[in-house]
RNA sequence: GGGGGUGUAGCUCAGUGGUUAGAGUGCCUGCCUGUCACGCAGGAAGCCGCGGGUUCAAGUCCCGUCAUCCCCGCCA
């Protein structure tokens, strides 16, 4: 008899009682009796108990109990309805058992780095060990569970695309260097020392071309490499969901994101969403939210009580206003019974942010206590309370600031951290929502310049046009953002594809004609030859998957993640080079204490 | 670039400046015929991240350093 498998251990059902199969897979668990040995077998499809009685199969018993967690196996035996009262409703075989009457190991596994089978344990391990030991950790089943529901994930996109008549289209991920955006990961020319390609940070380029190709609608499930500074959410190389359409407006943009987020989470998950996704202007989500990605799981919105403020004879509030900033206010639900010691505890949260300090009113049971309250009256209080909705048992948070961008920020973050403690954060809805109508330049003070809130070539409100000269903070752009559950699930624009447009913006941004040609003479001669309108977006595919699976952590939901700044403890890269490849390729490493000291090792 | 946390047995962790550094789990050995977190008994297992310093005495205190986790800046 072959050692290869007739079935798959997970598929194992009553039906099967009486067949004779060969199961393939790793040892999961032993447990033995001496002259009774249970036996997990697993492979991806699930468990199942395999027995071996002395009774039986003498010849094995040895065997059995010998067998190491891990040991790759090939065994044949018989299915067999598991004896009245031994049945495991915990796992999906666990009616029946196979009786081995052959074994056979294929490959014996040394002892692990870590214990497989234990998934409350493994919740524990040290990441880098994991990551280190990949193919182990892959091995489990809410891993295999994870990679399973990603693949069905991208096969959603894709086959949701292509009904839409979308083509699946590569880019390079050689390419050129952009100046602009996060830094590049860079790779020396060999033939021209000196020169260097740059590994994309997103196919926008080439995507764009492909409009001009006359390609219309592109699609990619692009890996996207960003050189910044590691975060839970971020990873050197990432994948995107890349999408470019031609001849459309931005709600036709609109519709697809929205249709596209809601196939894959009606596909894997039951989380629900609220449909059609809100939408809110960028500048309705700053005022309400304080941020451009606000978490509208839950209520809380920031309100204004400049108004009030104005009244009250408190120089923070007073020093604020005047120097044209805002007095604004977060309700706390149940605040009102926090400790001196928490407040101080928030306002410091606050104070990391830029915030002065923390202003505060609570509706306690002996009526209302202000941080301020010697500079008020109390009807001053309580109007600050019923604008802020505040009821018996609340505390309402306030933040002056002259800069209102840090007013925004604190108060956002502020808001999160009230979501969080109040348990208004629950991962079992995605609400999406479009943000909308953002600002097309950001004043920029270190270099005294307007810079593209999104890229230079986002298409501005044509009405607002007007404003390139006067006041160009006021042009809102034809430029969309995707938002769940407070996290930035997708971002998009329509492009401009009119030279006298992009000639007015680039002249906006600062970019001289001698600039253009050099970092986009490629691009703005390709759209000087007949360039549809088009626009697109993309989806960052590894967050989206996260928010679907309740994962804290990108390296959760990624195979082969990288730890650190960018390490991989499984390949052990980055790593040094030949001496002979640095010399081929022209460079030269610049020895710094730190080099010596890896060297040295 | 900056802030905070962690680093002790294979893994997860405890450890008041003072005998021979412990626990759970895993591993090894023995016993056990219905377990599925099997049970019971025994055993092996430690550069206390690394380097300095203080001290009669350092896993513990101080300085530095490395790694890792989280955050701020950064991420058009």
């Amino acid at each position: 008899m072959s050692w290869q498998r007739t079935i798959e251990c997970g598929k194992l059902t009553l039906t099967h009682t009486g067949e004779k199969v060969v199961l393939n897979g790793w040892v999961n668990k032993v447990r033995t009796f001496g002259d009774l040995v249970f036996v997990d077998l697993r492979d991806r499809t699930g468990l199942i108990q395999v027995v071996i009685d002395n009774n039986d199969t003498p010849h094995l018993i040895a065997a059995a109990n010998s067998l190491k967690p891990e040991t790759v196996i090939s065994l044949m035996g018989e299915v067999r309805k598991r004896r009245a009262g031994t049945e495991n409703s915990k796992l999906s075989t666990g009616d029946v058992e196979v009786a081995a009457e052959k074994i056979e190991v294929l490959n014996e596994a040394k002892l692990l780095p870590f214990t497989l089978s234990d998934e409350e344990q493994m919740k524990q391990v040290d990441e880098t060990l994991r990551v280190k030991y990949r193919y182990l950790d892959l091995r489990r089943p809410s891993m295999y569970q994870m990679l399973s529901l990603r693949h069905k994930a991208v096969k959603i996109i894709r086959d949701y695309m292509d009904n839409q008549g979308f083509l699946e289209i590569e880019t390079p991920i050689i390419s050129k260097s952009t100046p602009e955006g996060a830094r590049d990961y860079l790779i020396p020319y060999r033939l021209q020392p000196g020169l260097f390609y740059a590994l994309p940070q997103a196919p926008q380029q080439y995507k764009q071309l492909l409009m001009v190709a006359g390609v219309e609608r592109y699609f990619q499930i692009a890996r996207c490499f960003r050189d910044e500074s590691q975060r839970s959410d971020r990873q050197p190389e990432f994948t995107q969901l890349d999408v470019e359409m031609s001849f459309i407006t931005q709600e036709d943009v609109l519709k697809l994101m929205e249709e596209v987020s809601i196939a894959v989470v009606n596909a894997v998950s039951d989380k629900k969403m609220t449909v059609p996704f809100p939408r809110f202007t960028y500048d309705e989500a700053m005022s309400l939210y304080g941020n451009d990605k606000p978490d509208i799981r839950f209520g809380l919105t920031l309100k204004d009580i400049g108004e009030i403020a104005s009244t009250i004879s408190f120089h923070v509030f007073a020093e604020a206003l005047a120097n044209g900033g805002q007095v604004k206010a977060v309700l706390y639900p149940g605040g009102a019974s926090l400790s001196r010691k928490e407040l101080d505890q928030l306002t410091d949260f606050c104070k990391q942010f830029g915030a002065g300090g923390l202003a505060t009113v609570s509706i306690g049971s002996e009526g209302m206590k202000s941080s301020i309250s010697r500079f008020c009256e109390a009807n001053q209080l309580a109007a600050i309370a019923e604008q802020c909705e505040a009821k018996q048992g609340d505390l309402v948070c306030i933040i002056a600031h002259a800069n209102k961008s840090v007013v925004a920020n604190v108060l956002s973050r502020l808001r999160l951290e009230i979501g969080q403690r109040c348990g208004l954060r629950s991962n079992d809805r995605m609400e999406f929502c479009f943000v909308i109508d953002f600002p097309l330049v950001q004043w920029n003070p270190d270099e005294k310049r307007w810079d593209a809130e999104h890229h230079p070539f986002t298409m501005p409100h044509e009405d607002n046009l007007q404003y390139i000269d006067s006041d160009p903070g006021k042009i809102r752009a034809q430029c969309y953002d995707l938002v769940c559950n407070g996290n930035e699930s997708a971002s998009g624009s329509i492009r401009i594809h009119n030279s006298e447009i992009q000639a007015k913006v680039f002249s906006l941004l600062g970019i001289s004609a001698a600039t253009q040609k050099e970092r986009f003479g490629h691009i703005l001669e390709a759209f000087s030859y007949g360039a549809p309108p088009h626009g697109g977006f993309a989806i960052g595919i590894d967050r989206l998957i996260m928010n679907l699976m309740d994962e804290q952590n990108i390296r959760e939901v990624m195979a082969f993640p990288k730890v650190g700044p960018g390490y991989d403890p499984l390949m052990d890269a980055p790593s040094s080079v030949d001496s002979a490849q640095l010399k081929e390729l022209g460079l030269e490493i610049v020895k710094t204490d730190r080099v010596n000291e890896s060297q040295n090792e």
